[in-house]
DNA sequence: GGCAAGCTTAACCGAAAGGTTGAGAATGCC
DNA sequence: GGCATTCTCAACCTTTCGGTTAAGCTTGCC
């Protein structure tokens, strides 16, 4: 269901947003040229995939990022050789680090980019 | 488009047959219970998406997977943190190894599996 | 040539997706 | 209480999706 859930260009759109901050409903929906009702059922969608979580406080209901649930998916594509193609130069760096300087155990790394179609 | 074309099962399980080897679109369709012009659309779907390219020798279409088509889609999830989140489990496997056996080179990884949403 | 094999195309169908509007349920504020 | 804000639900509409069958085009083989 994850794919399906990405596979909505406004979708995707919501994900980048979520990635900035947590976000109420009408926040989300207002830089989309929609009803607010459109974009509650997305997000609807995405809580359905597990890549958010709405948590209600009040009368507002925020939605919040759960990037994990990519994960069954990215380990997905790992399997077509995707892995290597795309990690090679992030992780031979990583390793190059790795390597010459073996007290370190905890990765800085941040691939933060962003991607529209 | 990616994600689209990866948003359905059937499409998904070709991807993972096409993995093992090249395939004519008649033995490409055979396991399947539908029509051959049923999965000569869902081919015709990922051969848009890049995801696969046909190449027709005689009268035999060949089918070959394409997995550089998911780089894209792959990157656009590496900025949801997804990168640590999933890779380093794998990641730690191939690094021990990597120290313990400099002499190996070539990570031989396979997550081939299907899964259904 | 004639026929079978290997695909694609076209027309069609039902169901699902993505949008709308309108009503309504909670909640917060005065 | 009364009203505005926030969001969902229900009904509806149109388009797309995923499948079917039937026909047809190439290609290979006898």
């Amino acid at each position: 269901m994850v794919f399906a859930a990405l596979s909505d260009p406004t979708r995707r759109a919501i994900l980048s947003m979520l990635l900035e901050d947590d976000m109420a409903v009408t926040d989300v929906a207002e830089p989309f040229e929609m009803s607010l009702a459109a974009v509650s059922k997305h997000l609807v969608i995405l809580a359905n995939a597990g890549l958010i979580t709405q948590e209600k406080r009040g009368r507002v209901k925020w939605c919040k990022l759960e990037p994990d649930a990519l994960r069954e998916a990215s380990i997905w594509m790992q399997g077509f050789g995707q892995f290597e193609a795309v990690n090679l130069d992030a992780f031979e760096r990583f390793l190059a680090s790795e390597l010459s300087d073996p007290g370190l155990s905890d990765p800085e790394d941040d691939g933060s980019d962003d991607e529209e179609e």
